[in-house]
DNA sequence: AAGTTCTCCTAATGATATTAGGGAATATAG
DNA sequence: CTATATTCCCTAATATCATTAGGAGAACTT
């Protein structure tokens, strides 16, 4: 007889759950997993702790779950953003901006994921690993296509170009994420991006008194 | 009237916490933080629980001590390994095999400082945190040294500069003890460190046609 | 020898994750 | 409409630790 009763029991049902995961993150976020209790989550959610258990297996699951959601929206939206973008660098540079973009906009989810979820032995296990390794992985894609425009140098091994910029990407993170988020993700990025990739680069570099030959005509269409 | 009388106490003291402490090292190591229990670590090393709290004030304090050490080791043997090579890149070289060493060396303290201490809310406060900062900020002298001897570019910032080296190495130390410590910490490790620290090169790129004009001499005494 | 300190123990205590068992509301079937 | 099943949630255990109390025995001091 109140409102939203005829599929009434899904939407509250939902909207536990709902309850639950956006106070578990919240509260993880804040305090950390260990320090957060049960109870602190299902008051926080409104409901008693065992009501808590018909959603979630318990504490644990609740950490495997919550960043699950926010990752494999992130998969989805990379190929969307990086479509129809020409030339590696270009391509790379817009991976940066973007992933750390997301980070910035959820700040919570990627806490758990950073601080929390990578020290838990399960982690591996985990299907938000899985999506955390398919969204590096695309990188791969970008150094090899980079090579093949001549962008690149012939010699680049991907696999390392990769950990360069995934290591230094994931410290930038960490960083900002322990210094509890006090300045802003894109401080000196365009300079630190420059520095990282200058290696990659086919040819000379741009501020070198040698100019190289402009291989990757590619990038400009002007 | 057992061995060991005279300063008897003493040793049997200093025994039973370093019992503790190589204990509390192995099954954090092994089994993560969380999942290791106070009565786990007292039988490992023949204790009861209560008897670990004469010299520890817990289990957190334990997880914070545990490093300590092997962090101040670390430190000293940083300056002493440093001193007396040439050149900034010979000295950047030397500080990613000589750390990588380490780490192989004392896996055990470097998964606890790696994998759990750094998500431990207290960390800021603690002296591991202080000693690591103080073993990465030595790299900015060497950034420093490269660009006055002009083996850098003059327009380096040594703050992004380190940034990507320690992203870098933080992220090979970190996957590798993720993955159990199953392959060597140094394939690959020249490649990788070229690449790395190719951006940070005064003038060209020493395979690009277009050599330069060996502006540090310092480094050349033949 | 008596007192003091050091080291360790058994046995609470307290916090907190998880489970049992049930009750009320809602949906479904006859 | 009545009976039954299902969903969602609660109070009240139970279990698993971390931590503390209080004291016993050995060793050292004087």
């Amino acid at each position: 007889m109140a409102a939203g009763k005829i599929n009434g029991s899904r939407v509250v049902k939902e909207g536990a759950r709902e309850r639950i995961i956006s106070s578990a993150k919240k509260l993880f976020a804040e305090q950390g997993y260990q320090k957060t209790t049960v109870v602190d989550i299902s008051k926080q959610a409104g409901l008693s702790e065992a009501a808590l258990y018909e959603y979630f297996q318990g504490k644990e699951d609740l950490l495997l779950t919550i960043p699950h959601l926010w990752v494999s929206e992130l998969i989805e939206g990379m190929e969307e953003q990086l479509f129809g973008i020409k030339g590696a660098f270009n391509k790379l540079r817009k991976y940066l901006w973007w992933y750390l973009r997301q980070i910035e906009k959820a700040p919570l989810d990627a806490k758990i994921v950073y601080l929390f979820l990578k020290t838990n032995s399960n982690f591996l296990t985990t299907e938000v690993y899985a999506n955390v390794r398919a969204l590096y992985s695309y990188l791969i894609n970008i150094f090899e296509e980079g090579k093949a425009s001549g962008e690149m140098r012939a010699d680049l091994n991907p696999y390392l170009a990769r950990d360069i910029f995934v290591g230094t990407m994931d410290h930038l993170i960490i960083r900002w994420l322990i210094k509890d988020m006090s300045y802003s993700l894109f401080e000196n990025l365009e300079e630190i991006f420059d520095l990282m990739t200058d290696g990659f680069r086919q040819g000379l570099r741009s501020e070198g008194s040698c100019r190289h030959t402009e291989t990757e005509g590619v990038l400009k269409p002007a």
